[in-house]
DNA sequence: GAGAGAATAT
DNA sequence: CATATTCTCT
């Protein structure tokens, strides 16, 4: 009965306050432009099919970032070649950064950026889903964010394991490592012993702010 | 076949 | 190093 936990999580939400932040401070504004991100502007049908989507009250929709490289070099890639015109005139309408993921056009598939946010909600997810609970799939679908994929959230997954891993067992938990995130900025542990790995959470009441302060991660701003 | 997780690859 | 891709196993 996950639905329970759900409810309980839909429950303690706050109001947009701490699970939309995933917006356009991150970017800068001369970036969103060059990748024509609908900053304040949540301009996308959320066609959930599931009925509780729990993080998907607000525009929690957020904007993966990803940095369009372009590798100029001899590269052997299988170009898909898309017969669009010129003309930038369907970005208007897909708005959000359709600019350079695959999805949107160009057939290269940029590298995700986590970014501190995005890791967040990452965290947040996994911490309500529990050590049982969060797999990629589930992670997917608490984060509910445009765009993200499975495997984008088995990649982290796997890094964020190894990460926990290495801060709670190693001789060495003494100070709290901060996890690499994008743009130098990282999610450090605030106590000594990270997210438990049995006893998750169910986070009673709206007391869940404090329990997630209580078991670390806060934004710090070097490593 | 789908999906999770670990091993590789880029 | 961070993320992606591939592979194995369930």
């Amino acid at each position: 009965m996950d639905a329970g936990r759900v409810a309980e999580w839909e429950a303690g939400l706050p109001a947009a306050s701490e699970l939309t932040p995933v917006s356009h401070p991150l970017i800068t504004p001369a970036l969103a432009a060059a990748f024509r991100i609908n900053i304040g502007g949540g301009a996308f049908a959320a066609a959930s099919p599931f009925d509780d989507s729990p993080l998907a009250h607000d525009s929690p929709t957020s904007h993966l970032s990803f940095p369009c490289d372009d590798e100029d070099d001899d590269e052997e890639e299988e170009v898909e070649e898309v017969g669009e015109g010129e003309g930038e005139t369907e970005d208007a309408a897909s708005g959000s950064f359709g600019a350079c993921q695959g999805a949107g056009r160009a057939g290269k598939k940029a590298r995700m950026v986590w970014t501190p946010e995005l890791h967040h909600r990452f965290v947040e997810a996994v911490a309500h889903l529990g050590d049982k609970g969060a797999v990629p799939k589930a992670i997917v679908r608490l984060m509910n964010v445009e765009g993200l994929t499975r495997e984008n959230v088995a990649s982290h997954l796997q890094k964020y394991r190894i990460y926990l891993k290495r801060t709670r067992n190693p001789a060495a938990p003494q100070h709290p490592q901060p996890f690499p995130t994008a743009y130098g900025s990282s999610f450090v542990p605030q106590t000594s012993d990270a997210p438990s790995r049995s006893d998750y959470c169910a986070f009673p009441s709206r007391e869940r702010d404090r329990a997630l302060q209580a078991m670390g991660w806060k934004r710090t701003k070097d490593a």
